[in-house]
DNA sequence: CTATTAGATGTTTTT
DNA sequence: CATCTAATAG
């Protein structure tokens, strides 16, 4: 009866956990708390279908990073080295990689050229930012939503399948006055994206789901798959939910993982309500419940069951711990953020010195900007760290450019870029770029404002027959350069000489390709940029990540579909004895864990952000934000609550506001911790608020005296 | 027509 | 601080 024969790491699961691994049916839901084995048990599985005979390029593991999928398959791959040594590649990646993967391969039924390019959330705002201008809406008047903010309208109103109207209403109460201009402005961007050959990202799964829709490519692509298996189920949007149903409908087994109470991207149109309504979806499914919790120890797990308690609708859910004993969890109330920054500073030092590691600990914050003070404290002190979420490489203005550049070798088509790589030019403004645009499409046409100014006049309700303005082309480059200002007239013949050359030498290696590109754009990155040098050096990084990559449309899709989390990634993979303290904002610390996690500015109205606090289930949301970020920690925990805190950051007036605990630290929850208020000079602590002032003044003036 | 500067302003989280 | 706008100088 326990004869796993060759699988033996089966015996290292609980019951719970062999039980998901090797369920024989077709539909599967596991709820699995923070810390349960989740990992492993999904692993596992993989391992376990491959050793029933399932081939391995048979199963689709659907997960939230690239990262993640990486390492399931890496995991399932050791726990078979000596049961299926020759086995294939699973396919595996975030829903949005895998839907590139697909469009690519059926590009052409969807009407697609092949070069198509994928914008990144910074291209899709700009696009949307230039169809605003078209349309003549200002962006200063009244309030008008700016670009990023548009896209997320625009992104939630996809991803969520709900009428435009309805998010306004619901997320977006500040720009309903603009329900009209925005709908229009969303149908002219669509068809502009048609015109520029480009997609977005909310795109991939619209067509993905077109696809499976399509009685033969769905027949295909499902058929493709034995397995799906879906990572983070609770994080799922209405679109994912169909893209999933629409496997399952033509045959596919499918394994859902998740917990409800770690449902954290509502803001993206996901909902908690997709793995509690499984069941209903998925009448035949079955459901395995892992609560056994091996991270954390056990005053760690009373702290997180007592902010989960707080949420009376969600289930009950009760994580119990293997690892008894160990430090109660330390709540800290500094004065201001600095002194958070030093509190944070020398506990992490404390902590090293008992033998953790920078690498095996983390601050953990709501908003990317509450680690500014702690970075200068910690670069004060030379203690290194790598910070996840918040600004992003790509959207560093100088990476765009060569992306930018990257793009054009693929598809002519996409103005955007071209715009962009020539305005780069020393003397080259929006007027000549769009002067150039023209020579290159050949038309003789009027001045235009923008990239494609007539599609988007044509584009009225329903347009979507933009006339087929001509595709730019390279080869008219010297009716073009009659706009190029004297000066950069070489700079732009190396640019273009560069850009030809890749297209046609498109056998050649990805990275010398992109090298030789790269090149071509440093010059002009240097004159443009005060900090050139440092920018330049960037993009060689960037050029030397290119090596290996396919081709130069998969490097760039990539690189937008799984963004570097911080421009170390880059670097390729950080050195073994490099030592880094990891800053991350709760969202990217997603599935992760640390030996010791510092939770920082945990006062209300930062986290919870007030924001989110305008209805019930935008704090029940940030309550399990915080749930998340205090899972994270296996041995030790501190939550930081400064008493005070600077409105503006680098304003020169000293606007604050006395910080509340976070309302999750309830005083049930906070009697789990140990508390620690900042201490005068002489040891005596002192009380918090004004009073801790006053105090202070006092001291200092009895040591005047001597006494 | 482009570059530079001054001045105002800013709802968080990410594939 | 970062980003955008408007106004002014080159």
């Amino acid at each position: 009866m326990f004869d796993h024969g060759p699988a033996g790491y089966l015996d290292a699961l609980n019951a719970q956990q062999r039980e998901a691994a090797t369920f024989p049916g077709s539909t599967l839901l596991v709820l699995a708390g923070a810390g349960t084995g989740k990992t492993a048990t999904l692993c596992s599985r993989v391992a376990w279908l491959m050793g029933e005979g399932v081939p391995a390029e048979r199963i689709l593991l659907l997960t939230f990073t690239r990262r993640a999928a990486r390492e399931m398959v890496e995991r399932a791959r050791t726990l078979l080295t000596r049961t299926a040594p020759a086995s294939g590649r699973i396919v595996g990646g975030t829903f949005h990689s895998v839907a590139h993967r697909l469009v690519r391969v059926h590009a052409s039924a969807l009407g697609l050229g092949p070069g198509f390019g994928v914008l990144d959330a910074g291209d899709a705002a700009d696009l949307l930012d230039i169809v605003r201008q078209e349309r003549g809406h200002s962006q200063s008047a009244r309030r008008f939503p700016r670009a990023a903010t548009m896209l997320d309208i625009y992104s939630r109103v996809v991803n969520a399948q709900a009428p435009l109207a309805e998010v306004l209403a619901q997320s977006f109460p500040w720009c309903e006055e603009h329900g009209e201009a925005l709908g229009e402005l969303f149908r002219s961007y669509a068809s502009r994206k048609r015109a520029l050959g480009v997609l977005d990202l909310d795109d991939l799964l619209l067509y993905w789901r077109a696809l499976l829709a399509d009685p033969v490519t769905g027949a295909q692509i499902a058929g493709a798959f034995e397995h799906v298996l879906v990572d983070e189920y609770q994080d799922v949007n209405g679109l994912q939910v169909d893209i999933v149903a629409g496997l399952r409908a033509r045959g596919a087994h499918l394994t859902a993982v998740g917990d409800d109470f770690q449902a954290i991207y509502g803001f993206r149109a996901a909902s908690a309500r997709h793995i509690l309504g499984f069941r209903e979806r998925f009448a035949d499914a079955q459901t395995v419940t892992l609560e056994c919790n091996y991270r954390s120890t056990t005053p760690i797990l009373d702290v997180a069951n007592a902010v989960s308690a707080q949420d009376r609708k969600g289930l009950p859910k009760r994580l119990w711990s293997e690892r008894e004993g160990g430090m109660r969890p330390e709540l800290v109330f500094p004065l201001d953020d600095a002194a958070q920054a030093r509190a944070v500073c020398e506990r992490v030092l404390a902590a090293r010195e008992e033998g953790i590691d920078l690498r095996a600990q983390a601050v953990l914050f709501r908003t990317g900007h509450d680690s500014d003070l702690l970075e200068l404290e910690l670069t004060r002190r030379a203690i290194p760290f790598v910070k996840y979420g918040g600004l992003r490489f790509l959207d560093a203005a100088h990476v765009k450019d060569l992306i930018a550049l990257l793009r054009l070798v693929d598809n002519a088509a996409d103005e955007l870029s071209w715009f962009r790589v020539l305005q780069l030019l020393d003397g080259v403004g929006p007027t000549r770029a769009a002067r150039m645009l023209d020579a290159l499409r050949g038309a003789g046409a009027g001045a235009a404002a923008g990239p494609g100014t007539e599609a988007g006049a044509a584009a009225g309700p329903g347009a979507e027959a933009a006339p087929a303005a001509p595709t730019p082309d390279l080869r008219r480059w010297s009716e073009a350069a009659v706009h190029v200002p004297e000066g950069s007239r070489e700079h732009a013949d190396t640019l273009i000489a560069a850009l030809t050359a890749a297209s046609r030498e498109a056998a050649a290696e990805t990275g010398e390709l992109v090298e030789a590109l790269c090149a071509a754009i440093v010059p002009l990155i240097r004159l443009r940029y005060p900090d050139g040098a440092v920018r330049a050096y960037d993009l060689d990084q960037l050029a030397a990540s290119a090596r290996g990559a396919r081709d130069i449309r998969h490097f760039v899709s990539e690189l937008v579909l799984d963004p570097p989390a911080s421009s170390a990634d880059l670097a390729g993979p950080p050195h073994l004895d490099d030592d880094f303290l990891a800053l991350s904002t709760v969202h990217s610390a997603k599935g992760l864990e640390w030996e010791a996690v510092h939770v920082i500015s945990a006062y209300d109205g930062n986290f919870p952000a007030d924001m989110a606090t305008a209805n019930e289930e935008g704090v029940a949301e940030e309550r399990r934000l915080f749930y998340v970020a205090l899972t994270r920690a296996r041995r030790r925990l501190h939550v930081y609550v400064p008493q005070r805190y600077y409105h503006r950051l680098h304003a020169s007036d000293d606007a604050h506001g006395c910080g509340q605990a976070s309302r999750f630290l309830s005083r049930t929850v906070q009697s789990l911790f140990d508390h620690t208020r900042p201490a005068a000079p002489d040891g005596e602590p002192l009380p918090s608020g004004a009073a801790a002032t006053r105090r202070r003044i006092e001291v200092s003036v009895d040591a005047l005296f001597g006494g």
